[in-house]
DNA sequence: TCTTGCTGCTGAATTTCATTCTGTAAACAT
DNA sequence: ATGTTTACAGAATGAAATTCAGCAGCAAGA
């Protein structure tokens, strides 16, 4: 709750950078949100409030951005997926870019280096309405063209993990 | 969808499509998953119990795949982001994909329609992860070719949305 | 039309869990 | 050493999830 201020000694624990054991947290976390502070301190080896406090840390910080209930795109129609690159007249935060981001089929902005600026990944029904969505940015000034993959299976998706080195160990449910 | 069984009334609960209300209840759960079932209830007009049974029954439905803390990429040292092309001597679910699969650094794996086989989305703590990464990409059996956008900013990621067509209300948090 | 069974809801009751509080041990700087 | 801070455990509290009857609406069938 220190949204403050002018403090100088800047060694606030909001600030410091994450351990092994909230490197743990997250790990858990980012598989199942749901689960309990008691087993979620039975897994890490902490306390149910020491767990507590350093996931409302965590939080507070920003490392854990929002929980989210992650949902299945078939479920909600969304059957295509796309990646469409985008050719801009400029470059950076372009009037193309906030049109853009105003179609509820785009699910990410990118800037990219390479032969185009951008990168979206876009989902739609169906490929006519794909279609539309293109036609709609062929129409978006500050585009100049595009060029989509259309996703034919996807293998693997899985959201931004906690740790590159395996350096905490696998889930054990009991 | 019906990958049963003998049962021939097939109109169960877990297998009916989403209502107005299921999407209301998604699209809250997308945005904030740890909002309390009375909350829940007053934004979609439901009691808490009635809330929790639908939320509950969008779980098993598979509707809601899972909630997870979702974490900055910053915050755990995933500084880059790259969409890497791959050329493969092979379609489909090929030796290549196995191996890919393995590296924490692939986020998603997708196979598409165009010039390459398959798109990946890479995170890795600086470029020389990344050289790294794609060292190990080329060494892959399987593997013919690469080609990676690294990006340099961005601008919008939001997780698969509900509903395409905003018939749902704004979010008005009292 | 009147059942019978089913689905989805409400409101109250219950239980589990998150959250707060208090004290303590270790780490650190003075 | 000594005050100061940080992180933790254990108990106490409060709030929330979850369960449990009833009840209304609706469809299929007599």
């Amino acid at each position: 709750m220190d949204q403050n201020t002018d403090d100088v000694r800047r060694k606030r624990p909001l600030e410091r950078d994450l351990d092994a054991m909230d490197r743990k947290l997250l790990g858990v976390l980012v598989e199942d949100a749901t689960t309990s502070y008691v087993e979620l301190g039975e897994r890490v080896g902490l306390s149910p409030p020491a767990a507590h406090e350093r996931v409302k840390r965590l939080r507070r910080s920003g490392a854990i951005r929002r929980v989210a209930a992650l949902i299945d795109p078939e479920a909600v129609g969304k059957t295509l997926l796309a990646f469409v690159h985008v050719d801009t007249t400029g470059w950076g935060k372009t009037q193309a870019l906030l049109a853009i981001e105003e179609y509820p089929e785009v699910e990410e902005i990118h800037s990219v280096a390479g032969d185009t600026c951008m990168l979206l990944k876009v989902r739609t029904e169906n490929t006519h309405a794909l279609e539309g969505l293109l036609a709609r940015l062929y129409d978006t000034p500050g585009v100049k063209a595009t060029r989509s993959y259309v996703v034919l299976s996807t293998y693997l998706e899985r959201p931004v993990q906690p740790a590159t080195t395996s350096d905490w160990p696998a889930v054990v449910k009991d």
